[in-house]
DNA sequence: GCAAAAGTGTTGTCCTTACACCCATGC
DNA sequence: GCATGGGTGTAAGGACAACACTTTTGC
């Protein structure tokens, strides 16, 4: 151990990270959807000869210079072609045996999309969208990794507007609902729901309906992001 | 841009793996303490030229083979010696420029602990507790980094019982008040927050009093991590 | 006309807030 | 005895949970 109260002289950065063991750096990301009342996720099988066949996360060797964000937008990207979509850092995983190549550092971004807004580009491992709670054994640690982020979801969707990215511009109070039934796997009263979220000053009314259903048609709605800017509470709240 | 649909054959997952760039990984540790009614952080004096004199954050490489939890548990037991302690992770920050020696990815972790329950050890580079609010310029990104922290604190101090970490085991309803008080800059009604403390039913009475006040003594307290674990709401509350 | 889901209100309970007075200790 | 903070109760308002019937559409 170091003595304690020694007088450092000052120390060239670059001699200083040079010193450094350096690691593989990689992105995934979990790309959630929604779709016929169930929550998916788009994965790929994966082409490692140990995981032949296993389902994988989409993910990618970060650049040299490239940003962590940069990369997991790069890998959205060139699977859906979408940006300007919901994209946020969850955590990092770095157990030393997490990958048989050796050792990687992975960094886990989950994203939000509307599945009908865009179109699958590179087919590539046949990617897919799969249910959320029918998929088997992953690769490497992508179970686990899909466990953080779903819980991370359930506690992300309480808290911010973020069911809106699943669906389309314009939805319905019951698609809304299902939305967060489907995530939290709950059942929830439908006009306490309504309520809510009518009282909360979110959502506009457009003045068009439902079509092509076999009941009567419900109203659609958009969600006020600026309103919800405005408003938004600046919580104190302990509750625990 | 790839071909879509192509068939891949199976890739051998070393081969992979030595392809990837690789980058230096430090861990970054956020110590939160508290004393004397301010929320407190513990700091040194960066030792790089280009930095010199000023305030940096608790860091070092991650070993080759070591995990990041291993790593930041690492540097939190060489400067104050304590296992066991509150250290969860936080960001991984990958500017490729927030280095001064080239690019290095940091993790960042936040721990809480008790200024009383331990000695500092190596004490180089001026190893001291520094008030939240009222530190200066950081080296590297560290006051951004710092500042993320802080609010992810006041976060998760509301969500869960993380108050109790910076407190010695007995403490009086004031002091945590003071904690909630000093991490949320608010102003609380005494009345209030002890009925909601009471209600939780997660304090236990010990018989002891306050010693060396200058007041009527208050009673002391203790967390009941055990109520805490049985009783903690699964909660679904949609609040945005 | 039947099935299926939309739309709507009230009541009780609980939680939160705002607020004022007496009490115990050190000096 | 005075200064300092400890300890307590109540009333009003707001949010949430529970609960049933009528309406609109497609078939």
């Amino acid at each position: 151990m170091a003595a304690n109260n020694i007088a450092v002289s000052p120390r060239d950065a670059i001699e200083l990270v040079v010193s450094y063991p350096t690691v593989p750096l990689t992105v995934d990301c979990v790309i959630f959807g929604f779709h016929e009342n169930s929550l998916k996720v788009l994965l790929i099988k994966s082409d490692l000869t140990k995981y032949e066949g296993k389902l994988s996360l989409l993910g990618d060797k970060v650049n040299a210079d490239e940003d962590l964000d940069t990369a997991a937008n790069r890998v959205l990207r060139q699977r859906t072609g979408m940006t300007d979509v919901f994209l946020e850092q969850v955590h990092t995983f770095s157990k030393p045996d997490r990958h048989p190549g050796g050792r990687v550092v992975t960094t886990v971004y989950a994203s939000l999309l509307n599945i009908k807004h865009h179109q699958l580009l590179l087919h590539d491992n046949e990617l897919k969208w799969h249910t959320i709670n029918q998929i088997g054994e992953m690769a490497f640690d992508h179970k686990q990794i899909l466990e953080v982020c779903t819980r991370w979801l359930q506690k992300r969707i309480q808290e911010q507007p973020l069911a809106f990215n699943l669906l389309p511009v314009k939805f319905s109070l019951r698609q809304l609902q299902n939305v967060y039934e489907a995530i939290l796997d709950v059942k929830l009263d439908r006009r306490n729901f309504r309520k809510k979220f009518a009282s909360m000053g979110f959502l506009n009314d457009t003045d068009e309906m439902e079509t092509h259903v076999t009941h009567r048609p419900g109203k659609l709605y958009t969600f006020d992001f600026v309103q919800y800017q405005q408003k938004k509470k600046n919580f104190i709240g302990i509750d625990f």
